[in-house]
DNA sequence: ACAAAAGTGTTGTGAATACACCCATGC
DNA sequence: GCATGGGTGTATTCACAACACTTTTGT
């Protein structure tokens, strides 16, 4: 390995695979797609794919969530790199490095995006089968980095649309962490970071169809949260958060 | 992209970079290597290398690690994926794709690696010139994951040595956040949490060649920090950590 | 009237801070 | 003795959890 002859060794493909999340109704759903071909055919995989010569692996992930959402505007969507994957079985066809990304999304559309996606769904992410290649870990991780960011960083407003009730932010937390909060604590918390979530003068909406119609707000300019919204001991908690050496890995190819 | 064709792409070659910390003497000190030649020959830039073709990149990292530093046993430090730098522009070389590792050493031994390092040193953190490629992003990067990492884990003890005072175990967290910490409190935070520090019974060491000898501590098995130990609020933290789309990246050969 | 959901108030407990103070050792 | 660093105690402040209670809507 000393020179730099592009062809020494056997290429590395790159890849980017998505763990893209949505909060419907209290339900944590993934984007998925069915496989069409071998290998694991008929399972679901992450979205994702090649990333072009002259793209940053970012930009392969928003061009990709783009094609597979099918939203005509991703760019002020949450997308965040989460790890990289890259044990050398991921993928029996070759050597595949996949950086995995992050997305996180209001109110999704049906997929079916305008891309190559086969067919593109929104599933629960509780009781999903095994997927394809390394993909149960790769949303796994995604899933714990989620929840971890939840406490101390403002990022649960990426989940709600631009107008929201503080119902519909603790819902969100309630469902990413899977844990009841206390109303009126958690009111109090938010209310209390600046910069968190900033009050729409007089709108209100009903949430239930019942009940006292909510205040609704916009998402803040603030990003950290000090002190964190530390969700309540319950999980053993992982906690221990990606290693470097133990971590399989595979990709998803969606064309 | 429909196919597999492994040539049908101008190759990517897939590297790791490594930042390497440790605290010497209350000082941030990181490992880097002189460049001897072009691009950025006469730069310092971070330890890296190919990953080969059967092995993943944390393996490919840990055994860099080991030729850069001329350890014999490298298997327990602490060696952590950070991101994936992947800007097409990174290497002007060719299409190099990074994925970069942060690691944790309690006093180094001088490198002078068995491997083929050119001339590899610890440098002071503080006051690094500009490095090579985008290196100093990288270890920037690396720095703040280590900082937050205090916080909320038992990081901390991997830059002590097996024994350790609670002095030398404040002195990290000291060093690393670059603020002073009231030694009663800290010392108290961290006897109170379970499996963080485990006291070793009759032994005692002088610290500044002065003062009263402290006990010897081993680190415990205890990985994360409830609640967590959080530095004071002072600088104007990042906070929003790595996002996706705005990643210069680079990469380093040291042979 | 009742249910459902938003919103407010209060109170007790625990943690973190900011100190003052004592102990052991080298010089 | 004094400087240096380890170790203990304590009071104030602050944050949080728990829970009772009020308000506004639909049925």
């Amino acid at each position: 390995m000393e020179g730099y002859d592009k062809y020494a060794f056997e290429p590395f493909a790159v890849t980017v695979d998505l763990a893209v999340f949505t909060v419907r109704a209290g339900v944590l759903q993934a984007l998925l797609i069915e496989r069409g071909q071998e290998p694991f055919a008929g399972h679901w995989a992450l979205p994702g794919g090649f990333v072009l010569p002259d793209e940053s692996a970012g930009t392969a992930a928003r061009r990709e969530l783009a094609e597979e959402t099918g939203l005509a505007d991703v760019s002020g969507l949450h997308l965040e790199q989460l790890r990289t994957y890259s044990e050398p079985d991921r993928d029996p066809r070759m050597r595949v490095v996949s950086v995995a990304y992050t997305a996180l999304l209001p109110d999704p559309p049906e997929p079916r995006g305008g891309g190559d996606a086969a067919s593109a769904r929104w599933l629960p992410y509780d009781g999903l089968g095994p997927l394809a290649f390394d993909h149960d870990r790769i949303l796994a991780d995604a899933h714990e980095r989620v929840g971890a960011k939840l406490e101390y960083t403002c990022l649960a407003t990426a989940f709600c649309p631009p107008e929201f009730t503080l119902g519909e932010l603790q819902q969100v937390y309630e469902t990413v962490w899977g844990t009841a909060l206390d109303r009126p604590n958690f009111r109090r918390k938010v209310l209390a970071t600046p910069g968190f979530v900033e009050q729409i003068p007089g709108a209100a909406r009903l949430t239930g169809g019942r009940g006292k119609p909510a205040a609704l707000y916009r998402a803040g300019d603030a990003t950290a949260l000090h002190p964190p919204l530390m969700r309540p001991a319950s999980a053993p908690s992982p906690a221990s958060a990606p290693q470097a050496s133990p971590s399989p890995s595979s990709e998803g190819r969606s064309s």
